[in-house]
DNA sequence: AATGAATGAGTCTTCATTCAT
DNA sequence: GATGAATGAAGACTCATTCAT
């Protein structure tokens, strides 16, 4: 809002966030590609070329959200990865914590990750970058449970993305059997005793 | 090509078969949306209007790929299903065999999954029809895992579309830790593990 | 206008020459660059994207208008060259043709060929090779000249490219001091002066 | 710089020349109309819009310029037509000087000259009063050789602008036929002789 | 039956300029 | 005095689809 002042990193990020808050009824319900950076920047209330103050191409809008939205996880699946309690339940919580966080931001995450499939290679590099810190901390949860004994030994890694994926399973199914808690325990169920001794 | 007489039924699923598959490789370079009805009609060596005549719309042509590959996979773990071996036997046999048809079309089910979010709900539904036969097949052979005492007792459609789904830990990963065949059977024996007594 | 049939290379010209014919007003008074495709569009009569049905850029347009002009002024110096005629008078008919036509043209030539130099070196290259050809039809009577003894040896080349040029001082001046005719004669007869032994 | 003291005249001037100097490189590349203010002011060190306390408007620069360009042209000239040499003599040496001024400036004035056919007429005016001026000191020099009779009586300010003109043959070339020296030599000479008695 | 010319809506993006700080 | 955030207007181009031949 400042005119003459050069924005922060930091009033460039929140500015950023503000202004896909604004707009993301907006991607939810037509999906990204589809609306246009006019709509985008009406429903931030501002001029269709402001918003390339903020975002210097319409692809680094995805990229910065699915960035953005990961780290978020990723850095509340690390306070309970840190927790003093056994591999499993710590699983169990990041895996509840992981839907819960995707519920309330309307699998968004998921929506959007379907569209990076057509963003250029580097950009996927970006958000990759993002996704592997994630599995890299469940995988090493998963290798802590190993190492002490109560897994089987698997590879890790492997393990952990499977994990990961069975989100998708629970939420994106369009003939649920049951509420999305339900369905994600039972997958998380399934996978523990996959992999216990 | 025959003047007057109009197409079969069959006719048309053919030539429309052939249309794509001329097209196929347009697609998995650029993506669907990406692609152009001319580059299509190029493609498949017609004029831009006679596509209308087998497809009515552009995104016809997704759904009609859609349905007509998840059918292969259908029809072909159809008689693996029928097979008198062991569910956890034919449920690795399906498995591999979808990843199997997976390779040999170059993922190409995945890719078009992620662009059918953007269908019409009417046409997503047409699809949703086919990956539910698909969905029931593997839940059935779970379920009699199950009846027969094998299986440990769990939502047996949930259990499959979580199966189903590790394909794509196995497949659709930047940062592989093996084969997908390795990879994938590592996910098969969690699965399975996870459901035994 | 006919809708289904191929247009022939012939139509694609005698179009292109109508479209730019419909446009010419607009870029004589505001400049090729300053028009938009949009209001050539409407100065034809038809849709923006049919434009690009005749002109794959816009750029185009203006390659297409110089070369075709500086073709029409050859053929016509083509005749002019091979009349039985001494080389100072030919040269000199040239130019008045050459001058006739500009002012025919409203100096359309002069004022594109101060845009084309924003063109893309390939289409520059284009242009030049018409250009060249013009050039070296005028080179080919002063040499003419120089062989009869009525010249003094000069390259010739570089005197067609000064002739040529002449063009310039007498048509594109805010302050003329005389009728372009005039203007231009009077240069004429100082080159051919200047040629004389 | 300094705070509170509103900058001379001869301040501004100077700034605007350092401004340009530094921005020069980018417009003989790109071209003017191609390169953005943006740029320019980033070249020139500056913000966006302190660009416009030393110009009005972006067309101002390149009014600037040309005009800036052309006087100094015309002063370098002014010191040759003063010299007390034949008037052919001084002809010679202050094209001499105009092609070593052209070449030691990358031909800038050709180049902007192209673009100042974009300005609207009060710009051109203001333009062409310094053009005007060039042109009529290398008139009076052809008219001091018309009067002293060793030149042919012609209109001098045609002549004055054919000699001018002759430069653009020798510089403007994409198929030189010699040094631009030699080129201008024997357009010069042509000239010369076409207009001894 | 088969074709391609025609279209209008819509896309992202750029830019000179202004104005509040 | 100097700056950069903000903007509105505009631009080239693409595309799925229709329709006359």
């Amino acid at each position: 809002m400042p005119k003459g002042i050069p924005l922060t990193e930091e009033d460039l990020s929140s500015r950023r966030r503000e202004i896909f808050a604004a707009a993301v009824h907006l991607i939810l319900e037509k999906g990204f590609q589809e609306t246009s950076m006019r709509q985008i920047a009406e429903a931030a209330g501002m001029g269709k070329s402001s918003l390339y103050d903020y975002f210097r191409t319409k692809d680094e809008i995805l990229v910065f959200v699915i960035e953005e939205e990961t780290l978020i996880v990723t850095r509340q699946a690390e306070a309970i990865a840190a927790l003093a309690l056994p591999p499993a339940v710590r699983l169990r919580q990041i895996m509840r914590m992981h839907l819960d966080f995707m519920q309330a931001n309307k699998n968004l995450l998921v929506r959007l990750g379907g569209e990076a499939q057509r963003l250029k290679p580097e950009s996927q590099a970006r958000i990759n970058q993002r996704r592997y810190a994630y599995q890299d901390l469940v995988a090493a949860i998963i290798q802590e449970g190993i190492d002490q004994g109560c897994f089987r030994p698997v590879n890790a890694l492997n393990a952990a993305r499977l994990l990961i994926n069975s989100l998708l399973s629970a939420l994106y199914t369009s003939r649920p059997t049951g509420s999305a808690e339900e369905m994600l325990d039972e997958a998380v169920e399934i996978f523990l005793h996959g992999l216990r001794i």
